[in-house]
DNA sequence: GCTTGATCTCAAGTTAACTCGAGGTTGCAT
DNA sequence: ATGCAACCTCGAGTTAACTTGAGATCAAGC
């Protein structure tokens, strides 16, 4: 006899959203992204697997961590099959966030050394500054939305 | 007799542009932000004081650093006159602006850190997460579009 | 006086990560 | 069988920091 699935293994949204702390739309939102991929009624309505909260865990830790949703998707799409992650692969895929941490901190820092060094000159030069002209282009921070490091307090 | 508006002292748009490295549209935009308030010709055209160059520098190193344009504003109202900043007031600002950077600093590390106990151990329960919860509520990072660390590298 | 390049305004598009609302359908308990 | 909460889709709105484009006007040299 095979394994049946009760009722209680096809988590409707709102549960999910309940168990998650997202709201309904969030969640809708992120299947268009498509990092989770819920199945279906007959009547259309979504239908999460246990996994999926998991899944979702994943992403919303991630998340506070500071990645993009892009971020988050990559390295999910590295998993083997595309897989909700196991603790096996949290190991691995913390190892790479933790280190792409590291990265953004020693920027951070670096930029306030530079401060630092500039408290007083009162420079104000483009052209000479050390902030606005580190080694010449350290200003790649592209077109777009800009660097936002954290809401007003 | 008084000293003359030398031609050369009004400076049209694109010459602005040219002068920091803008666009002239981001100069418009600034302009419509409340950043910067350049003088008319009879003919409508923008024209623009040295002074403002150094004021509009003020801008582009301070978003270097992470401020927001709003942030940034904040700190320039907060001058004697709203005037383009001095040496002494740069010195003031900057520190004010280098304490900001310390407390982002230490919250992404306070996170590493966190992330660095969770390592391993695989748990991915929103309820239980180290990073997730850690004390309640540190996800006080609201709604809207979320902590953006970087550019994709 | 004419041409040409620089400017002008205003509206709409971009990205991230969602929210909100309208108008319509499903699913489950009674 | 019916009532109603929960669900559905789709389009538009939000914030930040700009860009792009259309259609019109200005400034300056020749």
């Amino acid at each position: 006899m095979s394994k049946r699935l009760s009722k209680s293994d096809l988590i409707p949204i709102g549960e999910m959203a309940r168990r998650t702390g997202l709201s309904v739309s969030a969640i809708r939102f992120y299947e268009d992204r498509g990092l989770i991929e819920p199945v279906r009624t007959s009547g259309n309505q979504r239908r999460f697997l246990r996994s999926d909260i998991r899944r979702v865990s994943f992403i919303l830790i991630a998340q506070q961590l500071g990645l993009t949703l892009g971020e988050i998707d990559a390295e999910m799409r590295k998993l083997p099959q595309g897989r909700t992650p196991t603790a096996r692969d949290w190991e691995v895929i913390s190892r790479s966030i933790r280190a792409l941490l590291d990265r953004k901190i020693a920027q951070m820092s670096a930029m306030r050394d530079r401060l630092d060094g500039c408290i007083g000159c009162g420079c104000l030069s483009l052209k000479r500054c050390a902030i606005y002209n580190p080694e010449d282009k350290m200003a790649q921070l592209g077109a777009g939305p800009r660097l936002v490091l954290d809401p007003p307090v």
